[in-house]
RNA sequence: GCCCGAGUAGCUCAGUCGGCAGAGCAAUUCACUCGUAAUGAAUAGGUCAGGGGUUCAAUUCCCCUCUCGGGCUCCA
């Protein structure tokens, strides 16, 4: 009988019979892996567990707890869903279903423009459970286009996705429905079948950790102009303690919420009469944003930055000259008309800093010149799209603008990057990835010589840095290349915070130029860089990341003094003031709640430090230290906690 | 902007199948003066988001608007 050698990841070579499947090799490995197994990778291709394998492979199985293994888990869970949605509202017809971050979901269209309840997810869900217990194997079909026009003649989205391949346009959203000129579909039992690129899990008995979580409108293909499906959201894990774990998480992310923690630590609120996406900024929480903003300004002096300020308003020229008009009138505030002038609310600080470079002639000797701004901008953000602090109508953007030769670019880059990554961490952020986007295969501006020095300027500071990132080839504005910085939270979630974009642009608009050594005139290359980016939102990611606890540099009160009864207010008193005068931010609540009730009072605002004072520490100058998340401890001397708060400031512990 | 859902006291929520609006916490007052996460009593607090309609009667049913939430789209 023939046989065929296959390789296996570790370099040695197995042989098996002619025809043996993926499933086949894992057994024949062993049958810890053969029961782990989902898929199998042959020369980098995903296939099905039931595929033939081609002698002279280069062979992987795939296990569940993997994460190509948890992408199949959630495609293939995805299409278990879309069964149960279809046995339980038959002629629903399906979109796409494609496994996502965490999870899947799938787009459909019910009968009768039905819409999904919450309470309909129960039902599906259990309908889901009944699949996934009948234990249906995923069989693989492979059809031509012809034949798959057919096939799916009454499946109306699927017929367009074919439709399209046809047509040799294969976009990125349908590349998990079909495959390369061939259409393949999988039928796990006689009255279900879905068209899908897949790989699929062997059978539906391997699903089963998994929940629904919403369901929400969304358009096909994201074409606001084409009908609205209903997706169906949920996720799905290899065990039962991954999926506990996950649910966990979400529940841990709602109580951490900055919305919900912002009402209860009275940081900022929204009041009605302001309008969506405006903030008003409460003491405490104002508190926090001048600290916050304190150090950045003081890091930015010590980085050799100058700072500047520029108005709210400016004449429609303005945003002719830089653009703004052309491109970004949809999200710019209406112009208010002024003595016959037509007055923007700023969207972006940059041509403000244009101008501040522009008001006298600049020699290459005073380049690299950095502009920094703390400047709040207005932004008219569709409704659906305001969220608390993390995307508002108005805020603060920490914008700095360089001015720098070509020949400076990736000199000022690489300290550049060192600087923001610096900030970062010291507001409590190790964890940081990076995204480096690249010149854009349609219209861009710049030759192609800066483009790719500025690229490999960008490069390099990531390598130096040693920064892990991505590559987003073609994901750079048409104005310049770009890296995005992001930082992972205290519960594993990633949020985008800076951005570092070269402009080869704007300085052409407004006809920027320095006078170099040998006397000519030459345009400079302007960097953008946002660090915190919106003051706001980097708020409310920091209220997130640490709960609401703030560390005892940034909160808004660092110790709460309580007198065990009202004869020992007057110690109190000094000990607030002494600590006011050290320069720590301390408050008193006074004697008229029981001290439990205080202390609870205190921890509910998770102050950094609760200060007992009784009969000891008047009779001693000590005080009792209560301190977030440790143990008590009696009879410290004073000069001791004043020294240990310091240090905690010091170290941004 | 689009789809779906929600809006009752400062906060968290109950309630009314259409008939005078309820609790806990918070607030205020009084008493209690206490050594590490809730002392007790009393008082006050609401055009039931806003506007219109149906009805003898609307917080409740219907329509519109506003705001919020989850998504879609967008995020220079």
């Amino acid at each position: 009988m023939a046989e065929i050698a296959l390789k296996l990841p570790d370099g040695s070579l197995r042989t098996l019979p002619a025809g043996s499947t993926g499933a086949d090799l894992a057994a024949d490995i062993g049958p810890g892996l053969a029961k782990a197994a989902v898929i199998v990778e042959v020369d980098g291709e995903e296939r099905d567990l039931s595929a033939p394998l081609d002698d002279g492979a280069e062979v992987s199985i795939v296990v569940a707890d993997s994460p190509q293994g948890l992408h199949t888990i959630r495609h293939s869970t995805a299409h278990v869903m879309a069964q149960a949605i279809q046995a339980l509202w038959p002629g629903t017809q399906l979109a796409i279903g494609p496994p996502i971050e965490h999870g899947f979901y799938y787009d459909v269209e019910l009968p009768g423009g039905k819409t999904l309840t919450t309470e309909d997810l129960e039902t599906i869900e259990a309908k889901m459970r009944d699949i996934v217990a009948a234990d249906q194997p995923f069989e693989r079909h492979e059809l031509s286009i012809e034949e798959g026009l057919a096939k799916f003649a009454d499946h109306i989205y699927k017929r367009e996705i074919i439709e399209r391949v046809a047509e040799g346009d294969l976009a990125g959203e349908d590349a998990g429905e079909v495959g390369d000129g061939i259409i393949s579909y999988y039928a796990n039992s006689d009255d279900f079948l879905d068209m899908c690129a897949g790989p699929h899990v062997p059978s539906t008995g391997r699903l089963g950790h998994f929940k629904l979580q919403k369901v929400a409108g969304a358009y096909w293909r994201g074409d606001v102009t084409r009908p609205m499906l209903q997706r169906v959201y949920g996720t799905a894990w290899a065990t039962r303690k991954q999926l506990a774990q996950h649910l966990a998480m979400l529940v841990e992310a709602e109580k951490r919420d900055h919305r919900r923690l912002a009402a209860e630590l009275d940081l900022v609120s929204w009041p009605e009469e302001l309008g969506p996406g405006l903030a008003v900024w409460h003491p405490k929480g104002a508190n926090v944003r001048r600290l916050m903003e304190d150090y950045s300004r003081e890091r930015h002096e010590r980085g050799g930055y100058e700072f500047v300020y520029s108005p709210h308003i400016a004449k429609s020229v303005l945003w002719e000259t830089s653009g703004h008009l052309d491109f970004y009138a949809d999200s710019m505030y209406p112009p208010m008309e002024m003595d016959g002038a037509s007055y923007y609310p700023k969207p972006m600080n940059c041509p403000f800093h244009v101008m501040i470079f522009r008001a006298q002639q600049r020699s290459y000797r005073e380049l690299p010149i950095r502009m920094f701004e703390l400047g709040t901008v207005y932004r008219y953000e569709l409704s659906g799209a305001v969220h608390g602090l993390m995307r508002s109508r108005g805020f603060t953007v920490d914008d700095a603008h360089i001015f720098c030769t070509r020949e400076d670019v990736q000199a000022e880059l690489a300290s550049l990057l060192e600087f923001v990554l610096s900030v970062l961490r010291a507001f409590g952020f190790d964890q940081i990835q990076a995204k480096l986007s690249t010149r854009p295969s349609e219209k861009s501006v710049g030759d192609d010589d800066i483009w790719v020095a500025a690229t490999a300027g960008l490069k390099a500071a990531l390598e130096t840095a040693e920064l892990d990132y991505v590559v987003d080839e073609g994901g750079g504005a048409f104005y310049g290349p770009k890296i995005d910085v992001d930082v992972t939270d205290a519960i594993g979630r990633a949020w985008q915070l800076s951005t570092i974009q070269v402009d080869f642009n704007l300085p052409g608009r407004f006809g920027l130029e320095y006078v170099a050594s040998d006397g000519a005139r030459k345009q400079p290359v302007m960097i953008h860089r946002a660090l915190m980016g919106s003051i706001e939102r980097f708020f409310g990611v920091l209220i997130e990341h640490y709960a609401g606890a703030f560390p005892a540099w940034l909160a808004p009160i660092q110790a709460r003094v309580l007198a065990v009864a009202s004869d020992h207010e007057d110690y109190a008193d000094k000990l607030v003031a002494d600590l006011k005068a050290a320069g720590f931010r301390a408050d008193q609540v006074a004697a008229d709640d029981p001290l439990g009730k205080r202390i609870r009072n205190a921890k509910l605002e998770k102050l950094p430090y609760v200060l007992v004072v009784g009969d000891d520490d008047v009779a001693n100058g000590t005080v009792g230290v209560n301190r977030r998340g440790g143990e008590v401890e009696r009879d410290v001397p004073v000069a001791a906690f004043v020294e240990q708060l310091a240090a905690e400031v010091a170290d941004h512990t």
